[in-house]
DNA sequence: GTCTATAGTGCGATAGAC
DNA sequence: GTCTATCGCACTATAGAC
């Protein structure tokens, strides 16, 4: 019988979890988050480096599919397929399953800007791996930099739609289409956008058009 | 005679600079800052939500100039007219003579991961105005996003080559090429990339290879 | 596991400008 | 009188040192 439960980390990302979502995030001392979890403050920055973290951690498994879907790809695609490769790869880490807990997540994050700081810091730290990775394939700079961060706001974009959907598709399908609207933007510098005569009422249009 | 010097900001954010280039970030404290600007800690926070506010502040002008130059722009523009337009004016806001203030701005942010992530959240701040302005435009989404969120790539990809290139080129002309190097990369999504035979040694290869 | 420095906040007092 | 910028003090929580 161990002196202590196992699963210390885990433990602690669901109490944090569910203490942010219902207290917010700077309600929430890192205090209490141990004390949910049957441990002290000092083995909760001992797992953490700090407190947003408890929030970001396993995201390294998620960087290697990325990297694997991309070494994957045959070695004379160019720079955008190997992106797309890549892509397809690291969505297929969201299961359908995981859409409930990465939205609950992501309310959480998208509450507070200390948090959001650190997911954009995450997405760029990936951006930089795949950057590498393209490097490394013969792609030049900045050409490697350029693309690797096409493909990281691409999953973005299809993560924040996939998350608030309510079909079925997956989100390898999701950011699949995102990337093609993404090539089709560029590529279509020279025409029109959506004729603004059609469109009378100029106000806030957010969210996604997509169906 | 006033009883407090006047331009307290400016005061502190020189004397935030100059500390963090020496010391660096985490071994200056706010209040050694403020001292040094003959303030004390509690002045600091009033003016700077946090520490490392006082490096970022004065961004408003400059996301105003991507907005000018966008409205600028012809009103049946393609998306990525229009984005080039914004990056042209944006970047006007950095003329050559800002070079060396900027690379040691840079030089400090680098050092530091938490200003890091500051630099990225308020890059994607700019990523949110202009896919806004692009939207009263008539630009649906997700296109909107993607090509605000090119833009603001390009632009960090460019200002980083602009600070450390020895030439005399302007940023708007740097940011010219690397939007057409982000264009010629999506639109050869079938084309082979730089040849890896040409290359047999793959080591980092980091920096810009643009002359 | 304890101790401590620092970030950051709340509140009252002060002293000028208007 | 009001408004604004500042100081000074007490306080909590983070995070790291020991």
């Amino acid at each position: 019988m161990a002196r202590w439960q196992p699963g210390a980390p885990e433990r602690l990302q669901k109490a944090a979890l569910e203490l942010f979502a219902t207290r917010g995030f700077e309600q929430t001392t890192a205090a209490e988050i141990a004390r949910a979890a049957g441990l002290t403050q000092r083995t909760f920055f001992r797992h953490f480096g700090d407190k947003r973290d408890v929030l970001f951690h396993g995201q390294d498994v998620f960087v290697q599919a990325f990297l694997a879907g991309l070494e994957a790809a045959p070695r004379d695609a160019p720079p955008m397929e190997l992106v797309a490769a890549a892509l397809a790869s690291g969505a297929s880490m969201f299961p359908d399953e995981r859409r409930p807990w990465s939205l609950l997540r992501q309310s959480v994050i998208d509450a507070n800007q200390a948090l959001q700081e650190r997911e954009r810091h995450k997405l760029a730290g990936l951006a930089v791996r795949v950057a590498d990775a393209l490097r490394s394939r013969g792609v030049a700079d900045p050409a490697a930099t350029l693309a690797a961060e096409s493909g990281t706001t691409v999953f973005g974009v299809a993560f924040a739609l996939w998350i608030h959907e309510t079909g079925t598709r997956s989100l390898a399908a999701v950011a699949a289409d995102v990337l093609d609207e993404l090539l089709g933007l560029v590529t279509r510098r020279s025409t029109r956008p959506t004729d603004p005569a059609r469109r009378p009422d100029p106000s806030p249009v957010a969210g996604d058009h997509r169906g």
